[in-house]
DNA sequence: CGTTTAATTCAACAGCCGTTGAACATCGGA
DNA sequence: TCCGATGTTCAACGGCTGTTGAATTAAACG
């Protein structure tokens, strides 16, 4: 019965830390999840994490590491019609959260909520990843203004859809929800803002 | 110097504890609030905090008591011309949280996000308070379909507004940002989806 | 006035948390 | 083969949490 010590053979424990830490963090946030709960699910002792990374917050930031490259994805989406912009958006963002069942956008998401610095790393997130090149690409009046409105829009679709899992959204197809949503990105986009 | 024991005159603790509450739960969430920092707030020990209520959870729902009331708000978005009913019903609801610093609902919101619980909480009051009324007062195709995505806007609202504050939002006075989001609610109440 | 009831504090409980230091076992290179 | 680096566990630390029971003081009621 040997505890302690290192075990025979390769060693994959650091990718097992990360991928258990992607799961509780995505859903639990960054409070709620634990280090002992991340270990314990990486069936591993809770000393170890700290073997590997300095302490929660770096835990959570190397989990966090963006799968989608921008550099990638940007291009596809501001090239061709500005007019299906907002439905090119919507179908990219959507995909992306679709895809895998554990996403970074939706862990820190879920992380802001409590705590201010998280908050700041997703507002910086979401204007530089997001706004700033889409709007860049355009010219029209308003830019802040319409990429908060934009914001708004896409936030509330990740709470929906995938942190208060209100019924109707959850199970509705990807490119239908692209279709339902993507007029009023489009019109906070590039449509007449009434200011009255 | 008595330390223990009660105090002369009259007591008004109870009041003091539900406001510390409040405003805890208000900028913490459920879970980050504790009972020592609602305690402090309200210059008590936290001991007292279980003489007028059962437990942190009975606090909570007590500190919740929804301060709009419904049956008087409703008729008022209700009447009128369907075709400003999404006006009426962002005007209305941007109102309510705007009044006060402290609002039950971004109370819920927040602790709704590590808190399967409180989300089911949250669910429930969007549909039996908001949506099932609104969209029983028109006559549409799909109505839960839109009902969510409704409730995906303005949750996203209170999002960016309230808990992210994300910098335009914040500052855009009440009635131009009513200007700005109810197209997109009435569009989703009474608009054609477009299924493709 | 005496007694019961209500308000208040103190001290403690058990449980969880992030984190650290020491001990042990295996691997990889000299 | 020896030895340092690496992987792994155990046990503990101090701090925070929700909650409880006993003790103390004042109000309310007869």
């Amino acid at each position: 019965m040997s505890r302690s010590g290192r075990r025979p053979g390769a060693t994959e424990t650091r990718d097992a830390i990360l991928q258990a830490a992607r799961q509780e963090f995505n859903n639990r946030g960054y409070d709620a999840a634990s280090i002992r709960g991340i270990a314990s699910h990486a069936e591993i002792d809770p000393a170890l994490v700290y073997h590997y990374f300095a302490n929660k917050q770096a835990l959570f930031v190397a989990a966090l590491e963006f799968p989608a490259d921008p550099g990638i994805e940007l291009p596809r989406i501001l090239g061709g019609d500005p007019q299906q912009l907002g439905e090119r958006l919507v179908r990219t963002i959507l995909t992306i959260w679709d895809r895998e069942q554990i996403s970074p956008v939706i862990a820190l998401l879920r992380s802001a909520v409590a705590n201010e610095q998280f908050a700041a790393m997703l507002r910086q997130f979401i204007a530089t990843a997001i706004l700033e090149p889409v709007l860049g690409s355009l010219t029209v009046d308003q830019p802040r203004l319409r990429g908060s409105l934009v914001a708004s829009q896409l936030v509330g679709l990740a709470m929906a859809r995938y942190v208060l899992r209100i019924p109707p959204l959850v199970d509705v197809p990807t490119e239908q929800l692209v279709s339902l949503v993507a007029p009023t990105i489009q019109r906070y986009l590039t449509g007449e803002l009434t200011l009255s």
